[in-house]
DNA sequence: TCTCATAATGACCCACGGGTCAGTAAGCGT
DNA sequence: ACGCTTACTGACCCGTGGGTCATTATGAGA
């Protein structure tokens, strides 16, 4: 019997993680500066000064929380451009799907982003960190794709080889939409994920 | 003689704007938690009391300081489609590239953007503002061009006649990057903007 | 059941910063 | 010159929240 939640104390490793946890969804919901040691202990279910037996100071414990869930945010999106059995055209499609689904309709990746954002002035180290883990890995594989799509003749010879980032602007715009204007003018991501790629993949030119 | 900086007590009625232009500043660099209305008040030659002669409190600045930096935004980009001797192809090359002078390139601009999505869920009322003054405008003046550039045959029918805003997801990246990123990966914004303008034009399929 | 190492606690300390207000001095009218 | 209005000042007040630490509670081993 014992443990659950009405009196699970003492005996925990796994505190830490669940400190993290707690100070990850409210860094998230309220920023850094307004999120206070206690509200992080009350949401974890332990006492303000337990938090400092794990982290020095409120800046450690958030750095650490902010890197803790970047990281797993490009394995959900990593996928084996090696084996993939379609097109190049279809992969990057199913790519872009992937990364609305994984990083546009789902909140705490969105925290993610805005924390990063907002606080990247103040924590140099976070947007360091979020490019080494994030970035690199999505525009090498952008560009492996789009090279072998030109290869393959499925693609023409574009810039965008230069900056595979260009091809993502759309879902960066999507994703601070939903933080900011979607009370204002709420936006329909699957729709505005098809004209993403129908621009994309089209153009707007006739010719 | 007189006034200049040394001692020019007294006397000012544009001592608001002068307050105004320190805090944009300061909530620019470190945020509206990390900014204290003592700096702002030191940055703008006056006492802390003299900003609570015009401002009632700090999170009224805060709003007035903003809303007084979005307005004139839209103003530096806006081109009168109605008259644009050139196609719509060259007038949409024209906003973009504009866009991009406005709002990447310079640095107050991009401030402006960060605190709308860094602070835009304590202050809803900013990000409903920014849509207002900036957003919706922007969406009609694309939206115009677009339906006009398929009358004339210029622009194929897309999906992005719904979705206007596809067109600029590279501008909020790019500007995202500037601020966050560029440390790790200093970004070419002159050639960001040749891709984009490749992409978005010629799309990446061949035919 | 008793001991002891240590996980956990929360009252406390104190620096910081938003907001106040009694006092100061700059100009203006006479 | 002399007052009188009022823009301006900055020392002060006090709530908040980061960080500490003496004390308590827990449970594993004997």
């Amino acid at each position: 019997m014992s443990d659950s939640s009405p009196a699970p104390k003492r005996r925990k490793e796994q505190r830490p993680l669940e400190i993290l946890r707690a100070a990850i969804d409210l860094f998230g919901e309220q920023g850094f500066a307004h999120t206070t040691i206690s509200a992080i202990a009350k949401r974890a279910g332990a006492a303000k000064g337990t938090v400092y037996l794990y982290f020095e100071t409120k800046e450690a414990l958030f750095e650490e929380a902010v890197r803790q869930f970047i990281k797993p945010m490009f394995s959900g999106i990593k996928l084996s451009v090696d084996r993939f059995p379609g097109t190049n055209r279809e992969l990057l499609e199913m790519l872009i799907r992937r990364v609305y689904a994984q990083l546009v309709e789902n909140e705490e990746r969105r925290a993610i982003i805005r924390i990063v954002i907002s606080e990247g002035q103040r924590f140099p180290h976070l947007g360091q960190f979020y490019h080494r883990e994030i970035i690199q890995h999505a525009q090498k594989m952008i560009g492996q794709i789009l090279q072998r799509g030109v290869a393959a003749g499925e693609f023409r010879e574009s810039l965008a080889k230069s900056f595979p980032a260009v091809l993502m602007g759309p879902v960066m715009l999507a994703a601070v939409w939903k933080m900011t204007f979607d009370t204002a003018q709420p936006l329909n991501v699957q729709r505005f994920c098809e004209a993403h790629l129908d621009l994309i993949m089209q153009g707007l030119c006739t010719r």
